[in-house]
DNA sequence: CTCCAGGGCAGCG
DNA sequence: CGCTGCCATGGA
């Protein structure tokens, strides 16, 4: 057990904001979150404090850097408060503890390249059928996300109904086979600026500019990235007939298409 | 029944 | 370039 505090950080906000889909409530402020092949059980004790079950070197090597605490994010909000733009603002307010969350980088391509026209529910029960089917047994019934070597073994059972990939088990199949005979090209996307890993994403079956955008932002953690789905779309066209302005917040404006992803979505 | 969901692709012009 | 039809699947 490890105390912990955290401003901009609220676990509800960032299980439901759909950049992560396997994060799940399990008690009243409780929320078991698993990554890396690792399990973490996070239970909110007061606005800003927190226990998580986990000793102080796991913390501060993994969960710490995964949650994204060492981020101010306070300079974000203080962006956009202090402009006149009133739809993010209040998009701001009802997501003002989401943050984006540093996730392994197979996981976001799989999880990204299943959620091509699909809907989040649908999103989170091939996931956890995968995991379950292909992952390691991590107890408690929570099961390791399948690594490359397991989804391309896997070969044609990931057509199988209960997986419910539909046609993006072709995606899937290839993306594998292909991380499994290029040992490095993981690492190296991470080693790339961003236009360089989006322009290397979209070569690949299946990944679009939405989803290597969402990889960029969610695997590689370059929060400048905007990615434009269907939600976002409606919003840009309600909100900002003449445009949006990404200069104004160039650098991050990840962040605030998380905010106002989420402000829809509620 | 149709429409929609964190889209992408191939086939047009 | 942009536009259109199609691609599985399940819930509303």
């Amino acid at each position: 057990m490890i105390e912990i505090k955290g401003d901009h950080f609220d676990p509800a906000m960032i299980a439901d904001s759909g950049q992560c889909f396997r994060w799940r409530q399990t008690g009243e402020d409780r929320f078991t979150i698993p990554a890396f092949g690792k399990v973490l059980n996070i239970t909110q004790t007061g606005a800003e404090s927190f226990v998580a079950d986990c000793d102080g070197v796991d913390w501060e090597n993994i969960w710490r850097d995964y949650l994204d605490l060492s981020e101010d994010y306070g300079r974000f909000s203080d962006a956009i408060m202090t402009s006149d733009d009133d739809y993010l603002k209040d998009a701001y307010n009802k997501g003002c503890g989401i943050r984006i969350l540093r996730q392994d980088l197979w996981e976001t391509v799989v999880s990204f390249l299943i959620s091509q026209n699909n809907n989040i529910p649908r999103i989170k029960k091939s996931i956890e059928a995968l995991c379950e089917e292909f992952g390691r047994d991590l107890g408690d019934g929570i099961f390791s996300f399948p690594t490359a070597e397991a989804l391309a073994d896997a070969g044609d059972a990931l057509s199988d109904k209960r997986f419910g990939l539909g046609y993006r088990d072709v995606y899937i199949r290839q993306m594998a086979e292909y991380v499994r005979g290029h040992g490095d090209w993981l690492a190296g996307l991470k080693e790339m600026d961003r236009e360089n890993a989006y322009r290397e994403l979209v070569r690949q079956n299946g990944i679009g500019p939405k989803v290597a955008n969402c990889i960029c932002l969610f695997g590689l953690h370059h929060i400048d990235a905007f990615p434009i789905d269907t939600h976002v779309r409606q919003i840009l066209e309600a909100h900002y007939p003449d445009g949006f302005d990404f200069e104004r917040y160039k650098g991050f404006a990840g962040v605030v298409q998380q905010y106002m992803f989420y402000a829809k979505r509620l």
